[in-house]
RNA sequence: GCCCCGCUAGCUCAGUGGAUAGAGCAUCUGUCUUCUAAACAGAGGGUCUGAGGUUCGAAUCCUCAGCGGGGCACCA
């Protein structure tokens, strides 16, 4: 990849000038504007003190010694700065060697791991605030897929705590025509629900509430479960695994990781429950097993720690959670680290809240707006743009798919000299760089904005030909004809892997 | 009260301590007899919330203040 080559060109110079020890971060970066070239570095005035030399000296000697192996950029001086500009006939290059799936990096060297997304509790419907962290999870699975990870997809199903439980007695109470209980789920899919329950259950209406209500709450969950998967399915959104949270305490994982940390003095006896928490230190405890002998969610997800580190053997974790749960962030690192897991192989994404203009939705008073409705409206790639630009925009996502099912199909070779068709090539030049950044970063959001620059590239390159027909794609000249079909072969397959990444369809005809 | 996240153009948001702070939308001006208008070319629009500090250099790092969102349960 180019911007490697430059940086270790970079270093090789830097130290062939005598600094060895304490090298400063060598920043190496995009220009500011198109003039200054393409990378840029500030190396000059970091080493100005070091080599006690003036920033454009230091300049002046790094373009005299660097040299860059494969030749793909120059190197010039600019005030305190190294300008590198990517070589015309390297860009000529490039374009004749970019096939499906150009970008692809091996930073993960095959490590095995569980991104946990959505894990919406099963007591309703998904909002579009839910719609956000499923596209995100979704998105971030696929960048790290592309680079290198195998990566499962899980869902995590709270099946068994007071929200469940409250959603069952909510069911049970419209099915026998009664009010839903104090702090029950209000919205008309418990009626709903209760109607399926009436038809596949039955005798139901005819047991005590004690038998019927776990009964109706299973039933119901699964329910759930299903419409779940439908909706996140019309985003391109597939989970490999569906973990259900009773299964810990049906295989003893939940109170396994509660001996081993009681035996590590990390669990204390207190008012009759159980507690979690530093062996000398009682402020932060958390219960992990209520004074009534039911087990926390907290409790679930220590097992659920050791089914995922230990018993399936993932090498890192990533979870993607909504800024409300962000309070756990801490207390989780702090279970993990207790169990024998280093923290950092728990890495835990926060994104924030989708908020309605009218106020926060909540599933209880059924007051939201659902994802389905969202993706009937405006359709699914829509939908995914939105939430990975954090605000709709839907034209660029229409100019991206138009312009991607526009673009011919044959290809040869390069006679591509104009401005507008070197910077389509410059702007597949810097594909790689994105993919890295936003694996490593975990930044999705990146690839739309990219998508966004290599579009209007395109667009420039292609509307050339409205003022002068000369620069149209097909002209008189089959060999420039088919050199700018091939800038256009190049751009679609860079095109459909960015849109691949953030899961969004390229039509190959509109 | 304590803790997290944010505050950048009218709006929604980009912006790994570096050069003249950017995009989309909105506004305004041009461009459809052509493989090309769901588009393109261009214009206007900024006290980067405020005040200090660190630095050769701060939208970016630190401190304080303000505003907004979220969190501090034997809820999840």
């Amino acid at each position: 990849m180019v911007r490697e080559s430059i940086r270790a060109a970079l270093v090789d110079a830097v130290r062939g000038m005598g600094v060895d020890g304490d090298m400063p971060d060598l920043e190496l970066g995009r220009t500011k504007s198109p003039e200054l070239g393409d990378y840029a570095t500030s190396a000059p005035q970091k080493l100005a003190r070091v080599l006690r030399e003036a920033p454009d000296t230091i300049a002046a000697r790094l373009v005299e010694t660097i040299t860059i192996t494969d030749g793909a950029v120059t190197a010039e001086a600019v005030r305190g700065y190294v300008n590198f500009r990517l070589r015309d006939d390297w860009l000529r290059d490039l374009v004749s060697r970019i096939e499906p799936g150009y970008g692809a990096q091996d930073i993960g060297h095959g490590e095995r791991l569980q991104v946990e997304f959505g894990s919406i509790n099963p007591t309703g419907p998904l909002h579009i605030g839910h719609g956000r962290g499923v596209t995100i999870g979704d998105s971030i699975s696929r960048l790290l897929e592309f680079t290198g990870h195998a990566v499962e997809r899980e869902y995590y199903v709270n099946s068994d705590n007071t929200q469940t439980r409250r959603f069952g007695a909510s069911v049970y109470a419209r099915l026998h025509g009664q009010e839903p209980p104090e702090g029950g789920y209000l919205g008309e899919y418990v009626a709903e629900m209760a109607e399926m329950a009436r038809r596949d259950l039955p005798e139901i209406e005819k047991e005590p509430e004690a038998e019927a209500e776990p009964k109706l709450r299973r039933y119901a969950m699964e329910k759930v479960i299903e419409q779940i998967r439908a909706s996140v399915a019309r985003l391109g959104v597939r989970y490999d695994n569906w973990f259900w949270e009773d299964t810990i305490w049906q295989s003893g994982l939940g109170w396994k990781a509660i001996e081993r940390l009681r035996e590590a003095g990390y669990i204390k006896e207190r008012d009759g429950a159980l507690w979690f928490g530093e062996p000398d230190e009682d402020e932060e405890d958390r219960v992990v097993i209520r004074a009534n002998g039911q087990p926390t969610y907290f409790a679930s997800d220590l097992g659920y720690l050791l089914s995922r580190f230990e018993e399936r053997g993932f090498h890192r974790v990533i979870e993607v959670w909504a800024a409300d749960h962000h309070g756990y962030v801490a207390r989780m690192k702090a279970a993990a680290e207790a169990l024998g897991v280093e923290p950092e192989r728990l890495v835990i994404i926060i994104h924030q809240l989708v908020n309605l203009k009218e106020g926060r939705m909540s599933k209880r008073a059924g007051r939201f707006v659902t994802l389905d409705e969202l993706i009937d409206r405006v359709g699914s790639d829509a939908v995914r743009y939105f939430y990975l630009l954090r605000s709709p925009d839907t034209t660029i996502e229409t100019v991206a798919t138009q312009q991607h099912s526009r673009l011919p199909d044959k290809a040869d070779v390069s006679m591509l000299v104009q401005p507008w068709e070197l910077d389509v090539a410059r702007q597949l030049a810097f594909w790689p760089d994105v993919v890295e950044d936003a694996t490593r970063l975990r930044e999705p959001h990146r690839i739309p904005y990219y998508v966004h620059d290599l579009a209007t590239a395109v667009h420039r390159f292609y509307h050339a030909g409205n003022a002068q027909s000369e620069y149209r794609v097909v002209v008189d000249d089959a060999n420039l004809t088919r050199a700018r079909l091939e800038l256009c072969r190049a751009a679609r397959h860079t095109l459909k892997t960015a849109l691949d990444l953030m899961g969004v369809s390229a039509p190959e005809r509109m």
